[in-house]
Formats: structure tokens, C-alpha cells, sequence
DNA sequence: TGAGTGATTGACT
DNA sequence: GTCAATCACTCAT
């Protein structure tokens, strides 16, 4: 995280709710011996300890350790026992909380993608957390680790404000009404429910 | 020890 | 629109 760009870093530490607002746009990458592959930030969701839908909310775990990292860290879960899901991790130290990437617009690497997603193609490719670990091609061994290795967050493109909206969340059961959802205005990729 | 749920996706009616 | 896949975790026996 040493290398991590200083305004990055203070958008991170600043918490899950600013981070996942001040993220769109950023540029999501994953760097492997095969090359770059990457894609704009288009959808993010924020969670904190405090909430009930957050996987820290009953306290640090074995499967939710990286939560209560620096800022910076990288969260994989596993979930629906067939799925993968990213989360960049914000706050202090210790603080268990974190911004869930919910999609993406590829950038970088689209036939790395395309293949990775067993040839499906357009809007299907990144529109969703499980999809574009999957387009990606995460390795999940990679949680715990810090940003700016493997996955890397660059500048990206410029968003203006009015281009950002927030919503409910979505996927979830508890805490619905928190406004803690975050997207590119327009963005095709952005997933629905 | 077992039932229920889940930060999802894709296939099917 | 509904629902199965499939496992880690929580909570109730």
C-alpha cells in the first residue's frame, strides 16, 4: 500500500460510504503474467460494521479477517457456494468495513474476458460482483492481500457529480433502506434486480 | 447436529 | 416471472 497514490489512499481511509461514492470511474486492474485486464468502477455498495448486512457486523472471523485490514486490502468472499465477490477495504485499522465492486465497464483485456466468461459477450460480460471476478479471472487466494500488486486501482475517467447516483442497496435482506448503493448514471453495465 | 440463509447467477416456465 | 446450484456460516435444538 506504500505505493498506493496519496489521494487514493485518503479516499479509502475517509470510510465505505465516501470510498464507494468516490470510486466510480476509478479503474479496476488485475495484472497477471498474461497481461492486463481492466475495467471502469460503475457500481459499488458500501458496508459498514455497524450494519446488519455487513459480514462484520458480528465481529472479525476467519472468513471475514480481511475486512478489519488497512485500507486498501483486498476482501474476496465466497459465496452461494459457486461465487466469488471483490471488495476493496476502507477505514482504520481494525474498523470492518469495505466497498463491495458491483460492476464494472471493461477497459482493458476484453478478450481475456470473453474467455474467462466461457465466451459470453457484451453487457452480461462485467454487469455484476460474482461476473466481473469471473471476467477478471480473480485468483480468491488473493484476499487478504494489499492493493497495488495483482489488483491495482488506477485514475480512470472523470466523472461529474451529477453523474453519480445513490439507491437502496440490493441482494440483501437486512438494512435495505440504507442509501449506502452507488452508480454511473446511464452506465449499461450497471447491474439491476 | 441440523435447518435456514445468503453482499449471485443462469436456466427454465 | 420462478427456481436450482452448492457451501460456509449462524442459530436453534
Amino acid at each position: 500500500m506504500g505505493s498506493m497514490n496519496p489521494e487514493l489512499h485518503e479516499i479509502l481511509e475517509s470510510g465505505a460510504v465516501h470510498a464507494a461514492r468516490a470510486l466510480l470511474g476509478y479503474k479496476l486492474v488485475y495484472t497477471t503474467e498474461m497481461g492486463r485486464i481492466a475495467g471502469y468502477i460503475a457500481e459499488t455498495e458500501a458496508y459498514i460494521q455497524k450494519d446488519p448486512a455487513s459480514h462484520s457486523f458480528r465481529g472479525e472471523t476467519l472468513r471475514n479477517a480481511s475486512m478489519f485490514g488497512p485500507a486498501g486490502t483486498i476482501y474476496i468472499y465466497f459465496t452461494y457456494g459457486m461465487h466469488y465477490c471483490l471488495n476493496i477495504v476502507t477505514g482504520k485499522k481494525e474498523h470492518g468495513e469495505a466497498v463491495l465492486i458491483r460492476a464494472i465497464e471493461p477497459a482493458e483485456g476484453l478478450d481475456s474476458m470473453k474467455a474467462n466468461r466461457n465466451g459470453i459477450n457484451g453487457i452480461e460480460l462485467t454487469n455484476g460482483p460474482a461476473k466481473l471476478v469471473e471476467a477478471l479471472g480473480i485468483d480468491p487466494g488473493l484476499n487478504g492481500q494489499a492493493t497495488g500488486k495483482e489488483i491495482s486501482i488506477e485514475q480512470g475517467m472523470q466523472l461529474e457529480e451529477s453523474m453519480i447516483y445513490a439507491a437502496k442497496r440490493i441482494g440483501i435482506s437486512k438494512a435495505t433502506e440504507e442509501l449506502a448503493r452507488f452508480y454511473i448514471r446511464g452506465n449499461p453495465y450497471v447491474s439491476r434486480s
